[in-house]
RNA sequence: UGACCCAUGGUGUAAUGGUAACACACCGGUUUUUGGUACCGAUAUUCUAGGUUCGAGUCCUAGUGGGUCAACCA
C-alpha cells in the first residue's frame, strides 16, 4: 500500500501536532468529556464526545469522563447513568473511574483560600441585582463593588464563614479581583463561589458554597493534568478567565481550544425545548425514535458506528455549520447495508392467488440473509398458492417505467418465481381485493431456465407463513430544517405531526418472529427498520431507521 | 457604542505561499433476481477592495456579512 496520499489535519490535530514536536507534555495527550449531569446526551453531545475520545486515541492518549457537577440545584444521580451508559454504547471507554468536579470541592475551596492570600479574591456582599448592575454593558465598563477593598484578614474570616453555613443563600458571594473595565464581561470579577444550602448527589450536605463553572472547569482540568480541554466555541470568551486562574494558582497549565459545535438540519439541542417535547408528549419520552438525544436515535436503529463516521465526516471546524441531514442517512445506510439482515415485510398487504399452483401444496425457498455479508448464512421461506404483495406494487393501468406488477406482465417474486398477472378483482369502492396471476415453474430462484427478464421484483410474504406486525414509519420531526429561526414563532409550530405513523395491518415472514429488540434489519426494497423494546410475545414492532435511496418515485415526479 | 470568533460549490470539510480537492446532495449512465448495493460520468466553490510577492484561498490593512459575550447556569 503506498502511502503518497497526505493526511489532512484538523485545527486541533496541528495544534497537538506542534505541541507534540516542541516536546510539550513529553508528548502525553489526555482529553476529557466533561457533561453536566443534569439532562440526556444528543447529537451534539455525540460530536464532543468523537472529537474528544477520538482525537485523544489518534495521539495514543486517553480521555476523562468528568462530570461536572457544581450545581446541585440540578443534577441528579441518574443522568450519571444514562450517560455514562450513552458513551459506552457509543463505542468509547474513558481513562479509568468516571471523575466528578465535586470531588475536588476540599482542593478549590483551598484554591479559593490562596486566591484570596494573594488577595485576588474578595468577599461581596451585594446583592444580585447589585453585582449585576455594576457589571456594566459590553460597551460600558463595570464599577468596582464598595466590598473589592476588604482586608485579606476580612475575606478570610467571611469565606471561611460561608463554607461554615452561617450566611443564607445569596447574601454573599466569593469574586476574583480581575478587573471590572475588561472589554471581557467574564473578567470584571467573575462570582466564583455562592452559597447553596442544598443538598448535593454526591458530597450530600457537607457543603453549602459551591463553585461557579469558571472556578471549577479550568481547575478540574488542571488536577487531572489535562493537556488539551476541547470545547464548543461558546466559551471561547472565558479562555482568558480559564487562563488567569491557571496562572495565579500556579498550577498545570491545561490548554483550551474552541471548536464549532455542529448543527444538524432537523435536529434541536436546547435542554429546554427537548424537555418541553417531552413534557407536553410531542414524543414519547427521551428515548423515542424521533429525538436527537443518542438514546433515541439507537432506540431507531442507527449504528453507533453510524454515528460515529457521522461526526467524523461532519469534520471540525471553527466556523458555523449545519449539516445536512443526508449526511447522517448516508452513514446510516452505509453501515446497516453491511450490516443488517435482509428480510420481507409487507406494509399494505394485497392477496394474490396463483391460479396454476395446486392448492394445497407448499414449499420451502431458501433466501440469503445480506447479500454483501455470506457469512449472514440463510433463512426459509415458506411459497404457496396464496401470498401478499405490497398495495402499491400493483397497478391496472401502468405507466411504462412501472416494473411492478400489472395485468398481462411478468413479474419476479424475489427468491421465488416469475409471475404473470392474469386478473384483478374489485370491490364496490374499486379497491384491489384479488389479484390473479400465473406462475413459471421453471423460473424458481437460482434454477431458472425459463428465459424470461422481468424488469421488476417483488417482496412478499406467503399467505401461510404472514404473520401480523406493527411498524413505525418516522419522519422528520419538524417541518422545516431549523425549527428556531424565526425568534417570533415557537418552535412547536414547525412540529411535524406526521412524524410517526403506525402501520398496524403489516405482515412479515414467520422468522421475524423470534426477532429480539435492538435487531437491525433491511425489509426488502423499504429500508431498514429495527425492533422495539416494546415488542412481546403477540405482536413484533419495528421502527423505521430510514428508507432506502429511492429512484423510482423521482421518476415518477418527472 | 466595546471585545472576541468566523467567511472556499447546495451542505460540510481539505488544500500549511506554487494545477482549488474530498464527502454528502443533485443530474446522467453501466451493472443488478432489492427501482437497494457497486461502478462510471456531469454541473458547481475561494465575501469585497486595496497591499506584500515571480506567484495569494492562504500573509497584511480596511470594508461587508454572520456569530458570540452583560445567570449567585454549565
Amino acid at each position: 500500500m503506498s502511502e503518497d496520499k497526505k493526511e489532512s489535519l484538523n485545527f486541533i490535530e496541528q495544534i497537538i501536532e506542534e505541541d507534540l514536536k516542541s516536546g510539550k507534555h513529553d508528548g502525553r495527550v489526555l482529553t476529557r468529556f466533561p457533561p453536566e449531569p443534569n439532562g440526556y446526551l444528543h447529537i451534539g453531545h455525540a460530536k464532543a464526545i468523537c472529537i474528544n475520545f477520538e482525537t485523544a486515541k489518534k495521539y495514543g492518549g486517553k480521555t476523562n469522563l468528568r462530570f461536572d457537577d457544581t450545581n446541585p440545584t440540578t443534577e441528579e444521580t441518574e443522568y450519571v447513568d444514562s450517560i455514562q451508559n450513552d458513551i459506552k454504547w457509543l463505542g468509547y471507554d474513558w481513562n479509568g473511574e468516571a471523575v466528578y468536579a465535586s470531588d475536588y470541592f476540599g482542593q478549590l475551596f483551598e484554591f479559593a483560600v490562596k486566591l484570596i492570600k494573594k488577595g485576588l479574591a474578595y468577599v461581596d456582599d451585594c446583592t444580585a441585582d447589585e453585582i449585576a448592575s455594576m457589571k456594566g454593558t459590553p460597551s460600558i465598563p463595570g464599577q468596582d463593588s464598595p466590598y473589592k477593598s476588604r482586608t485579606i484578614e476580612e475575606n478570610l474570616d467571611l469565606f471561611q464563614r460561608m463554607k461554615n453555613g452561617e450566611f443564607a443563600d445569596g447574601t454573599r458571594v466569593l469574586r476574583a479581583n480581575i478587573d471590572m473595565t475588561s472589554p471581557n464581561m467574564l473578567m470584571r470579577d467573575p462570582i466564583i463561589y455562592r452559597i447553596k444550602k442544598e443538598h448535593h448527589h454526591r458530597t450530600g450536605d457537607q457543603w453549602c458554597i459551591y463553585p461557579m463553572y469558571d472556578f471549577a472547569h479550568g481547575q478540574s482540568d488542571s488536577i487531572e493534568h489535562i493537556t488539551h480541554s476541547l470545547c464548543s466555541l461558546e466559551f471561547i470568551h472565558h479562555r482568558p478567565v480559564y487562563d488567569w486562574f491557571i496562572e495565579k494558582l500556579e498550577i498545570f497549565p491545561s490548554k483550551q481550544t474552541e471548536f464549532a459545535r455542529m448543527n444538524v438540519e432537523y435536529m434541536i439541542t436546547s435542554k429546554r425545548k427537548l424537555l418541553k417535547l417531552v413534557n407536553e408528549n410531542y414524543v414519547s419520552g427521551w428515548d423515542d425514535p424521533r429525538m436527537p438525544t443518542i438514546s433515541g436515535m439507537r432506540r431507531k436503529g442507527f449504528p453507533a458506528a453510524a454515528i460515529r463516521n457521522f461526526c467524523d465526516k461532519a469534520g471540525v471546524a471553527k466556523r458555523e455549520n449545519t449539516i445536512e441531514i443526508s449526511l447522517l442517512e448516508a452513514c446510516v445506510r452505509e453501515e446497516l447495508n453491511k450490516t443488517a439482515l435482509r428480510a420481507m415485510v409487507v406494509l399494505d398487504p394485497v392477496k394474490v392467488v396463483i391460479t396454476n399452483y395446486p392448492e394445497g401444496q407448499t414449499e420451502v425457498l431458501h433466501a440469503e440473509n445480506n447479500p454483501e455479508d455470506l457469512n449472514a448464512g440463510h433463512r426459509d421461506l415458506l411459497f404457496g398458492r396464496e401470498l401478499y404483495i405490497e398495495r402499491e406494487d400493483f397497478m391496472e393501468n401502468a405507466p411504462s417505467k412501472y416494473f411492478r406488477m400489472t395485468p398481462g406482465a411478468d413479474v419476479r417474486l424475489k427468491h421465488a418465481y416469475i409471475l404473470h398477472c392474469t386478473d384483478v378483482e374489485k370491490n364496490e369502492a374499486g379497491e384491489v381485493t384479488t389479484i390473479f396471476v400465473t406462475y413459471y415453474p421453471n423460473s424458481k430462484s437460482g434454477e431458472d431456465v425459463s428465459g424470461i427478464k422481468p424488469k421488476g421484483t417483488l417482496h412478499w410474504v406467503g399467505a401461510k407463513d404472514a404473520t401480523p406486525c406493527q411498524v413505525r414509519m418516522y419522519d422528520r420531526l419538524f417541518t422545516v430544517p431549523d425549527p428556531t429561526v424565526d425568534e417570533n414563532k415557537d418552535f412547536l409550530e414547525f412540529y411535524n405531526n406526521k412524524s410517526c405513523q403506525i402501520v398496524s395491518n403489516a405482515v412479515m415472514e414467520s422468522s421475524l418472529k423470534k426477532s429480539k429488540p435492538g435487531t437491525q434489519y433491511q425489509f426488502l426494497r423499504q429500508g431498514y427498520f429495527c425492533t422495539d423494546i416494546d415488542s412481546n410475545s403477540d405482536m413484533i414492532i419495528f421502527n423505521q431507521t430510514v428508507g432506502l435511496k429511492e429512484s423510482y418515485s423521482k421518476e415518477m415526479k418527472k
